[in-house]
DNA sequence: TTTTTAGTACGAAATAATTCGTACAACATT
DNA sequence: AATGTTGTACGAATTATTTCGTACTAAAAA
């Protein structure tokens, strides 16, 4: 259980290819991330092994190619950003933001009936520990 | 309407001050972050001169204490920032981050009642829309 | 008028994040 | 074996962010 530090902009876009595509190699995650943008394969090369020097991936050297793989797991990433954004953002209270997600992005019909589902399960949490 | 850089993380902080309290000296905004962290007055003062030269805040000069105040909404930077966010950390699914948000955060009933709430409103527009 | 106090301006150091050029190494091909 | 191809390693430039020391200026106090 070590205290890996947040991964930076740059560090989460890698990361998130990495999760999504599992272990890869440098030529592998150049290869998706300059359809979004240009960018060098050493430019990933060096991000690679900066993460792998804070220990945010590992890397199979067993072969000549590296393969690499995330660390830590999405789940947890996400919410520990989400955590440190909602503290910088608006004070702590996350309450605020989904107001503001739900008041400016059109969820579909379909996502609002997921999220009430949602509520009422929290809702049914709730009410049974009032009880006690 | 012109288009102002996203403020960073120790430029939110001070924004933050300024939309609370109103049009500020540096000696207040210092005196009130300082309760938070440790903070040089001169550190709170080139914030605020780098902000001004980035647009951010604007000053009032006529009297000897400058007063600094915000140019831009606290809800339009936020809007933004929550915007950047999602993209970067949900690949722009803010439905992802919304559910997040309720599955970790122990929203009181109240503040589920008022999430409820909205999302009803949100549906009843979305019905209306169907009909066309 | 001299001195002290309370402010701003300026420059620059420290740190972090991002990017890439060049060199070197291993393997494949001729 | 010689040559080309495809990797990794290393160093360093660039840019953004954050911080603060020192100098200067205006006002207030003595």
């Amino acid at each position: 259980m070590e205290n890996l530090p947040n991964p930076t902009e740059a560090e989460l876009e890698i990361l998130q290819t990495l999760w999504q595509t599992g272990p890869c190699s440098v030529k592998q995650v150049h290869g998706i991330l300059e359809k979004k943008r240009e960018v060098g394969y050493t430019t990933i090369l060096k991000q690679l092994q900066i993460m792998l020097e804070k220990g945010l991936v590992q890397r199979d050297e067993s072969a000549r190619i590296h393969l690499y793989h995330a660390t830590i797991s999405e789940r947890n990433t996400k919410e520990k950003l989400v955590q440190k954004f909602v503290i910088n953002t608006f004070q702590g209270s996350s309450h605020q933001l989904v107001m503001q997600l739900l008041g400016n992005s059109v969820a579909s019909s379909s996502e609002l009936a997921e999220i009430k589902k949602l509520i009422s399960k929290l809702e049914d949490k709730d009410a049974s520990s009032e009880i006690i």
